[in-house]
DNA sequence: CTGTTAGCGCCTTCAT
DNA sequence: ATGAAGGCGCTAACAG
C-alpha cells in the first residue's frame, strides 16, 4: 500500500494541494514549508501515482513510436537513446510494431489513442504508407512527426535524410571507379526511399551521359531474399553488371551471400553497395561500401520535435533534413581488367 | 471530448454500472439490456478511459520486459510476437532498455514500479545480472520472470535453454570433424551462458580424453570486437587452433571477419561456431554454423507464464526449459591436411 | 437483473 | 502563501 499525496500532506502537516504544488515545482510555497514537504516525501517514501495524474489531466504522458518490424532493425541502441530522451523529459515512450494494412495494428493504433490517449506519435517508414495513420491522428487531433515519410507534408513536421543526393553520391563513386554497367535494386513501393535512391542513381548516370537499362533495375523489396534473388538473375545476363547498387544493406548482404556463392571474389570481380549503414555493415566481410543514414539522430531529433510540440513550443522548421554520409569500404574496387 | 461512460448510459438509458458491467463482460445482464448499451457504445463512438480504469483498480495492464541493449538483438520480430501477446491478454507490453548497475536505469525501474504500477517484468540477461532488480520487485511484490537467469532460483519463475548441452553438442561436432585443438571464446562474466557453455566445451573435450588447453580459451565479451581481438592474439600463437567456438553469434562474425583478414580460408583452413543463431548468421557468408536458440519462443513462453500469474493462475513449473538445435552450415569443415 | 454510493489519487478553481 | 471543494472516468461494494 504506497503512500499517497494525504500521507504526505498529514506527516507535513500542511493540505494536499500544498504537497501537489511541490511536487510539481510550482511556485507560492514558501521555502521552509517546501523542505517539510520534501522531508515528509522521503519519510513516507512517497511516490505521485502516474494513472492518477493522467485521468485528472486528460494526458497520458507516453508518446508512441511506431515501427515495422523486420525494417529498420531498430538497433536497440537507438532504442535506448530514445528512452533517455523520454527519462529527461518525463515522457515515457512506447515501442508500437506496426504494419500497413494490417487490421490488428489499425486497431492496436485506436486503442492506443482513444483509450492510452496517447500523446503523440512518430512514424517510421513504411508505417506512414497509408494515409490511415495520418487521417486517424488528424481527426483526434494527435500530433504525430514522420520519418522518411512517403509523401512530404507541410502541415505534418518531418525528419528525413537525402536520398537522392546519398544514392547519387554511391553512383557516382562506381561511375568513378571505372564502371559502367551498375545495377540497381529497387525497394518496396511503400517506402519514399525506393524512388528516391532510384532517382539518384539515374540522376547520376545522365550526368555521365551513360544510358540507363531497365534491365539492370531490379526488384529486392530491401531484404536479404531480394537481393540474393536479384543478383543471381543479374549475374546471369548475357553482359552482367560488374557492380550492384543494392538499394539498402540487408540486400546487399543477399548480394554478397549470391556472389560469394557463384563465386565471384568481391570486390575484384564484383564491386557492392548498399545504404544505410546499418550496425552489421563494418562487421561483414568485405566492409561495405554504403551511406550513413543518421538513423538515431533521425529518431533522436524527431522524438525531441514532437516533445517540444507537446509543450507547446514551436519547431525551428517542420521540414528537418539530415546530411547522409558516404563511407567508402572493402566491397568497391575498380571493375575486372 | 470523448465519450463517457455516463453519455452511454444516458443513450441507453441506464445506469452506468450496467455499461460497466457490458463492457467488462460481466453477467447479470439481460441480453436485450446488453443489446441497448452496445449499440450506445457504437453511437456515441465510446472507448474506455485506461487511466481512468488503472487508477481505479490500481493495476497497469502493463508489462515490462527488460532488455540489455547491444547484445540480445530483439529482432523486432521477436517484439512484434510479443505485443501480439499483449494484443491478446489485453496488456501493454512496455519494453525498456536496462544497463545493470547503471543508475539511471535504477531509478526507471523504481519509477516504472512505484509510479506506473507495472503490473509485472520479465528480464532478459544480464539484467538480472545484480540482486538488485529480483530484490527491488521482491519488495514491491511485483511478479517477475526470468530468461535465462544468472542465477536459477525455486521461488522466481524462468525460461531457459539447455546452453551445456548446446556448447557440448557444438564441440563434439568439431570433434567428430577431426578437430583437436579447438579455441573457446568466454563470454562477460555477468550472464550464466558465458559459465555453461564453457562447461559444455570442457565436458565435450574431458568426455573425448582431450586436455584443456587454457591459452585456447579467451575473453569474447560476447561482441564482434571480442571476437576479432580473440582471433587475431590465437592465430598469433605457436600452434593456432583449428577451430574456435566462439561462445556466441556475434563473436563469431569477428571471428570471421579476422579470418578473412589474416587470409584464412573458412572452412578449410579455420572452423568457426557460433552459439544463439542470430538472424544474421544465416545470411552471413559462409553460414554459420551455431546453435539454435529459441529466443522468440523463450521470451513468448515468459511473457504467458506472467500473464498467467497475473491473472492467479498456476504455472505447470517454475522451470521451464527450452530445447536448442545444433544448426550445421558452411562455416565448419575437417581440419586441414 | 439493475442501480446507488463511495472512492481511486491527483489536479484545478476559487477562496482565504 | 495556503487550503477547501469538486471532479477526471471508472469500478467495487452493497442495496434493491
Amino acid at each position: 500500500m504506497p503512500a499517497t499525496i494525504k500521507d504526505v500532506a498529514r506527516m507535513a502537516g500542511c493540505s494536499i494541494k500544498t504537497v501537489s504544488r511541490v511536487i510539481n515545482g510550482e511556485p507560492y510555497v514558501s521555502e521552509e514549508t517546501r523542505a517539510r514537504v520534501q522531508a515528509a516525501i522521503r519519510a513516507v517514501g512517497y511516490a505521485p501515482n502516474i494513472s492518477a495524474r493522467r485521468l485528472a489531466q486528460n494526458k497520458s504522458f507516453m508518446i508512441c513510436i511506431l515501427l515495422y518490424p523486420g525494417l529498420l532493425q531498430p538497433s536497440s541502441a537507438i532504442l535506448s537513446r530514445v528512452m533517455d530522451i523520454g527519462y529527461e523529459e518525463n515522457y515515457d515512450i512506447l515501442i508500437q510494431p506496426y504494419f500497413p494494412t494490417h487490421s490488428r495494428s489499425k486497431r492496436k493504433l485506436v486503442s492506443l489513442i482513444s483509450e492510452q490517449h496517447i500523446d503523440g506519435f512518430v512514424t517510421t517508414p513504411p508505417c506512414d504508407a497509408e494515409d490511415f495513420v495520418a487521417d486517424l491522428l488528424g481527426t483526434y487531433k494527435v500530433p504525430l512527426v514522420q520519418i522518411n515519410p512517403f509523401h512530404r507534408s507541410d502541415t505534418i513536421p518531418f525528419v528525413a535524410g537525402d536520398d537522392v543526393l546519398g544514392a547519387r553520391q554511391v553512383t557516382e563513386h562506381l561511375l568513378s571507379l571505372g564502371h559502367r554497367r551498375i545495377a540497381f535494386l529497387m525497394g518496396p513501393r511503400n517506402m519514399r526511399a525506393s524512388f528516391d535512391r532510384l532517382a539518384g542513381y539515374q540522376n547520376a548516370l545522365l550526368a555521365a551521359g551513360l544510358p540507363i537499362d531497365p534491365t539492370l533495375i531490379r526488384d529486392s523489396e530491401f531484404t536479404f531474399d531480394g537481393g540474393y534473388t536479384a543478383t543471381r538473375l543479374l549475374m546471369d545476363l548475357p553482359s552482367p553488371p560488374t557492380a550492384i547498387f543494392a538499394g539498402n544493406d540487408e540486400a546487399a548482404y543477399g548480394v554478397i551471400f549470391a556472389a560469394h556463392e557463384i563465386g565471384l571474389r568481391i570486390p575484384d570481380q564484383l564491386s557492392i553497395c548498399g545504404y544505410d549503414d546499418f550496425a552489421m555493415s563494418k562487421n561483414i566481410w568485405p566492409g561495405l561500401t554504403t551511406v550513413h543514414q543518421p538513423l538515431e539522430e533521425m529518431i533522436e531529433s524527431a522524438t525531441r520535435a514532437l516533445i517540444r510540440i507537446l509543450k507547446g513550443e514551436a519547431l525551428d522548421s517542420n521540414q528537418i533534413i539530415l546530411p547522409s554520409a558516404l563511407v567508402l569500404r572493402g566491397s568497391t574496387a575498380p571493375p575486372p581488367r
